[in-house]
Order: C-alpha cells, then sequence, then structure tokens
DNA sequence: CCATTGATTGAG
DNA sequence: TCAATCAATGGA
C-alpha cells in the first residue's frame, strides 16, 4: 500500500478535492489499522476564501495550514469535535481540503458520517496537528478497487457567516453514496 | 428546536 | 485577562 506523493496534494485545491473522493484514508496505530473511503469533502481555498479559517490570517492554530502541502491539520470544534483537513497547494497558499465523511472499508466499527464523527472513528485527534501524509502510519492511498464515479457539488455545510462565499459550490461528495453526512 | 463544550481569538 | 464565537452532534 503506498502513500499518494506530496505532489498529489501541491495543485488546485478544488482539483486536489475532487480526486481525494473515492480515495483510501488509513490510520495505523497500536497494532490496529482502520481503513475509510473519502466520500464527502469540502474545499477551503485560502485567505480569499472567508469560510476559510485561514481568512483571518497566520495565527498559531492554522499556521499548518499556510505550511507545505499534504500536512494534516486538526482542530477542536464547538469544544467537543475534531474536524480533519489536508493541506494543499504551495507553502504558504493557506489552503486545505475538509474531510466529512467516510464509507467503512476495514477496521472502522463506528459510522463516520459527518467530520466530528469521522475523527472519533478513524481515532485522529489534536495530536495528529500538523502530521505529515507521505508517511506509514496516517496517510491517504488509492483505492485498489477504485470504480467510476459521480461526483455531485453543493454549498459548504455551516458556513452562512462567510456572505457570498457561503454560496459557492466547494462541497463534493460521490452521488448516490449512503454515507454522506447531508442529503 | 436546544444544550453541550472548550480552544481560539480579538478586545481592553 | 475575559467574553464571544464556532467547518458539529445528539436528543427533544
Amino acid at each position: 500500500m503506498q502513500a499518494l506523493p506530496r505532489a498529489f496534494y501541491d495543485r488546485d485545491t478544488s482539483l486536489v478535492a475532487h480526486e481525494l473522493l473515492g480515495k483510501l484514508l488509513v490510520h495505523r496505530f497500536n497494532g490496529s489499522e482502520l481503513i475509510g473511503k473519502i466520500v464527502e469533502v469540502e474545499a477551503y481555498l485560502g485567505p480569499h476564501d472567508l469560510a476559510a479559517h485561514t481568512s483571518k490570517g497566520i495565527t498559531p492554530r492554522t499556521q499548518v495550514m499556510f505550511g507545505p502541502p499534504g500536512h494534516v491539520y486538526v482542530y477542536l470544534i464547538y469544544g467537543m469535535h475534531h474536524c480533519m483537513n489536508v493541506v494543499t497547494e504551495a507553502d504558504g497558499t493557506g489552503a486545505a481540503v475538509l474531510l466529512r465523511a467516510l464509507e467503512p472499508v476495514s477496521g472502522l466499527t463506528v459510522n463516520a458520517s459527518g467530520p466530528g464523527r469521522l475523527c472519533k472513528a478513524m481515532g485522529i485527534d489534536k495530536s495528529h496537528y500538523g502530521h505529515d501524509l507521505c508517511s506509514s502510519s496516517l496517510f491517504i492511498t488509492e483505492d485498489p478497487a477504485a470504480m467510476p464515479i459521480d461526483i455531485a457539488e453543493r454549498p459548504r455545510v455551516g458556513v452562512d457567516y462567510a456572505g457570498e462565499w457561503a454560496d459557492k459550490p466547494l462541497r463534493f461528495y460521490i452521488r448516490g453514496n449512503s454515507y454522506i453526512s447531508k442529503k
């Protein structure tokens, strides 16, 4: 099983978001292996995107999002849920893709539909902040059983405060998949 | 609809 | 230092 190369992430964020659909997220720890297929994502384009955390500029929390591509941006939302993002584009851009839902493939015992539940199911928490996906413990790989998929585009979720950016179709999911977090 | 929950942020 | 805010979920 081969992790995707850093060059995969060093491209246009919307393109990376599209191509992440259908890929496998793998987390190995404590001798176990958890695998889920990515079925829903959202793209956050950078400081000019008012819905992105980087729109306020670089802070201790968002600095990894401004760093080199292929790293993980994990944060706690509403005091109780972790959310996992993948940093995209060149060092300094401040863009990322939020992973919103997984289809269980191996080792997953609970529902992973929704960004908070996804992290809970995969055992992701703030200790993974800044983790390099070009590693052997937590990474994304091509699905060996990949099938052609139909991608749907919708406005992002929970970003009403972002003005015109709230309406942009930057949420992508595999049409017809029953594990997406919202209909 | 509503409560929960705490890191992060920006103000003072 | 402190209060307001939030890329969510689960339950009434």
